[in-house]
DNA sequence: CTTTTTGCAAATGATTTGCATTAAC
DNA sequence: GTTAATGCAAATCATTTGCAAAAAG
């Protein structure tokens, strides 16, 4: 349904070395349906197809973010949101008002994608931008 | 006890419109101490000179934050932190593994610091930038 | 058949809420 | 004296854990 031209979600699934099951399939299904869902969003779409515990959405979604099949995103004020493009270096608009967040791309491409001013000697890997505002529904 | 010099502990809640209480300049205080401290370290500072509950330093925090005399920063994988430096548009380096945070100046200086590619038509007031990475102690 | 995944229930941890008491101004 | 702040208890919300039952390969 999703993306099917490419890759089906079940193929998706198992060449991440993980076990094909339908809780599995409703939870990718509903992430390339609707990005930065939260459980919540999830557990509403996929209890339209199977009957999905809050429990097994938890679990699927940490399985799928320990073999990078996703990324989790926490963001202050909402629970943990989920999104399916991974391995770019995306950066994220988030609207202060509703929520909703876009990508955006990342300028320079590569992580980490910003040289900080001074390192502090610390060894970095990823730099996470988050910009804040409104979205054009809020603004007004 | 912080910072004298330029203002007293007690000058400052007072300016920012706030009642000036025992626990209120115990929270300050603790937080010049220590940066980015959360509210468990919080808790443990200010006990050793005052009798506070839990609630009363969420309380002044909750204060302190809305009246902008404290920033909240809230990080994956671990509770709310808060600092003092605000006003500026610094920018936060994180440790990965032992969770410590060091500031890390703003290359451009003013908000937004960083204009995004496309702005979705977004009205963006703010670019927060998380670097992640070791620190020079858990990089062996 | 073996191992992984699911479902259910209960636990945890951070934070918020409601309300009476107390302290600042 | 008013208004704002504190303390205490209980509630809430997202998430994790433990374990038995079910399903995938």
């Amino acid at each position: 349904m999703t993306d099917a031209a490419i890759l089906t979600t079940q193929e998706r699934i198992r060449s991440a070395g993980l076990r094909v099951t339908s809780p599995r399939v409703a939870v990718l299904d509903a992430l390339y349906a609707a990005p930065h869902a939260d459980v919540d969003r999830i557990l509403g779409a996929v209890r339209e197809t199977t009957g999905v515990s809050t429990q097994a959405v938890y679990d699927v979604l940490g399985a799928f973010t320990r073999v990078g099949l996703v990324r989790r995103l926490e963001l202050p004020g909402s629970p943990a949101r989920f999104e399916t493009r991974v391995g770019d270096n995306h950066h994220h608009l988030v609207c202060r008002s509703c929520g909703e967040i876009v990508d955006i791309e990342c300028a320079a491409g590569s992580k980490p994608c910003l040289d900080p001013v001074n390192d502090h000697s610390y060894a970095i890997d990823e730099a996470e931008v988050t910009y804040w505002g409104l979205c054009p529904d809020c603004k007004n």
